[in-house]
DNA sequence: CTAAAGAGTGAACACTGTTCACTTTTTGAA
DNA sequence: TTCAAAAAGTGAACAGTGTTCACTCTTTAG
């Protein structure tokens, strides 16, 4: 979806002009989301911010949509790329799924924001763009390391892997939401003692790999 | 928070049309909110549902975020309603703690936007309100539950029971969550067979549970 | 050099939450 | 019953939102 193949040259001047200021409102906007989220983000400020009139954003982008579904896929394949890292290191299997978890977590933790912002709102199954999303690639990765677990033997392999990867993904995920959304998650909610993000992810990658393992 | 107690008696005229009044806009807002969602609810469209002008909303509430924030304890008073239900029945533990996991997650998707609203924004942890909305009550629950366990000898107690709440709070989160903004998550997200919802929440609680277990 | 295509804009439209001066209704006490 | 005070209700306005459109100005290509 996104042409992100450095073709900076063997372009026209125009086209790579137009990239350039494209690529300008998509940073100013990726930096306004980061500070202050998705829904402090209008047309009117990121115009202002670049110096150009809120009508000239509809001369790049269809819609205010638009503009924040390819920051978010971009988003979304950084944090892809992270746990892709992990999966084809040369680590034992255990080790590389334990680190999937926690990296999807933590990078999705990098952005906030932009994590929040990729479930804002209920997505429609029908649109073309949502399926071909990298939330849901992130997804196929999780199936894949699933297949292997069980076909190493360390999964329980009578489960759906599809199904159980669901079941994983939703463990990650809702770690990351609760933390993105309740600044105080770690830090007592009830006034409890905090505990520090890195013994919490251990902790809870132990809890989903447990819940996976045959024994 | 919430004066729930059915004292339409001895209490002024003035008082009870009062009440009726604001019960009549949290209803309308309530149906508004089930329908379409959080964000297509509007103080416009919530008065002329019920023949009012928009002022005069407030004159019952100091802003649309009380409203909303009134009917989401609420919401999450009537989920932890039913997990309490559970948690207390004369079943066996382990099967008490797997249908605590299953009526969280079913409660919270019978309103879906009501629980996607719940989440939808970065929680202020300096509000006195947040700290003791029921979203956290919810979570006392789920520490109790993880501390009976831990005496039973069914989950390993050397573990930190707040920390083990706060990962089994996100595994429940994050299924309630992705199948709330995800309405196609059980039907193949990329082409997969679909599976029904009991299937896979069976299977999640399974995970949780033997995350949890000592063997 | 000129015509067409593209970039950029100000003003407007239809919304949003919220406030405020204002009128009307209801209430409680003299 | 009368009357002032309190409460309920309102239309208009403010400041903000996403978006569109006629319009100008610049850049490009033939």
């Amino acid at each position: 979806m996104v042409d992100n193949a450095s073709s900076l040259d063997d372009l026209s001047p125009a086209e790579r002009r137009r990239r350039r200021i494209r690529d300008s409102i998509l940073r100013a906007a990726e930096r306004m989301i980061a500070d202050q989220g998705e829904e402090r983000l209008s047309i009117r400020r990121l115009a202002e911010e670049i110096d150009y009139s809120p009508a000239a954003i509809y001369k790049y982008f269809e819609s205010k949509e638009e503009l924040v579904a390819e920051l978010q896929d971009a988003f979304f394949q950084r944090v892809l790329g992270h746990v892709d890292a992990v999966r084809h290191s040369a680590e034992p299997f255990r080790c590389r799924a334990r680190q999937s978890v926690r990296v999807y977590i933590e990078e999705a933790l990098h952005q906030p924001h932009h994590y929040i912002g990729a479930f804002s709102c209920v997505v429609d199954p029908q649109s073309d763009a949502d399926q071909s999303s990298m939330k849901f690639r992130a997804f196929d990765y999780l199936v894949a390391m699933v297949r292997e677990g069980q076909a190493l033997g360390e999964f329980d392999a009578a489960k759906d892997p599809i199904t159980l990867a669901k079941s994983v993904w939703a463990c990650c995920h809702g770690a990351a939401s609760l933390m993105a959304h309740l600044p105080h998650f770690l830090n007592g909610l009830n006034g409890e003692p905090e505990i520090g993000r890195d013994a919490f992810l251990e902790l809870h990658a132990d809890v989903i790999m447990a819940g996976l393992s045959t024994r």
